[in-house]
DNA sequence: AGGTTGCATTGACGCCTGTCGATTCAAGCT
DNA sequence: AGCTTGAATCGACAGGCGTCAATGCAACCT
């Protein structure tokens, strides 16, 4: 094994979380960090894996029910899961004969915060700004 | 060649946005789309431009501000910016020698959107799970 | 017109990545 | 013990992607 499993962005403090895409300039590595989560994303085989498992009642899914959904073979899904956990999306638990692997929630929230723009920002030429005294 | 510089995700109806990641499972198509968002963002070099890009005051950069914050040759940061602008997050205009880039926050919100969790889902195994009938 | 600067495009190269078949490991079964 | 099923790993291959130098093109300036 190695030093995979990122559990980073934003845990460097208390001060608050996420790098802020939005807002403020990324630093190097903080892009570099970030940039391997994307890249998980990045795929539509693992965003429909990562869908199937967000989306699902009991908050698991075992791999027998993600495979069969799938064309592509048994080794590349059991692939894309090993991606989609080593950058901190999913993780996984044996039970008995079969794997099951759930949503850490922690990190789509966090993409999702870094994504969001803080308020009212500059509108641009976007729309002319409705409401808004003066 | 040329459809490129997609604006879909989610315009398809009046009925709401975003295919909605972890509450449903993504069909085919939708993630396809998704999933060459997420690629442009699975760069850190691009993370970095589009940082810059959002974070500006007046919206807007020029390229000349962005080639030399880089390591990277010119026609690099040219092809990356190109990425971008097809992937819909940000556009460009040429104002007399300079081209200007700005973010187009419909994108960035409309990820944000289907990162962000309904309201109460399933805690899962997080806590104990208190409650819940048998 | 000629020259200069800013940015995009082209073509080429090496690495990364998605995919597969074959194999291995784990757990349960007879 | 042996067999069977579920899932991960291995090795290999093709295509995609990031990068560059060279070139092209647009706008400005003498």
């Amino acid at each position: 094994m190695s030093k995979h499993e990122l559990a980073v962005l934003g845990q460097d403090g208390v001060e608050g979380c996420c790098p802020a895409l939005l807002t403020a300039p990324l630093d190097e590595d903080q892009a570099e960090t970030l940039a391997k989560v994307f890249k998980a994303l990045g795929d539509p085989v693992r965003l429909r894996l990562l869908s199937m498992i967000a989306s699902r009642a009991g908050g698991e899914v075992c791999v027998c029910d993600l495979t069969p959904a799938f064309e592509v073979s048994q080794p590349t899904i059991s692939h894309h899961l090993k991606l989609l956990k080593q950058a901190g999306l999913i993780d996984s638990e044996r039970r008995g004969t079969w794997v099951y692997y759930r949503l850490l929630p922690q990190m789509t929230d966090r993409l999702a915060a870094i994504l969001t723009r803080p308020a009212g920002q500059v509108p641009a030429e976007t729309a002319p700004a409705a409401g808004a005294a003066s």
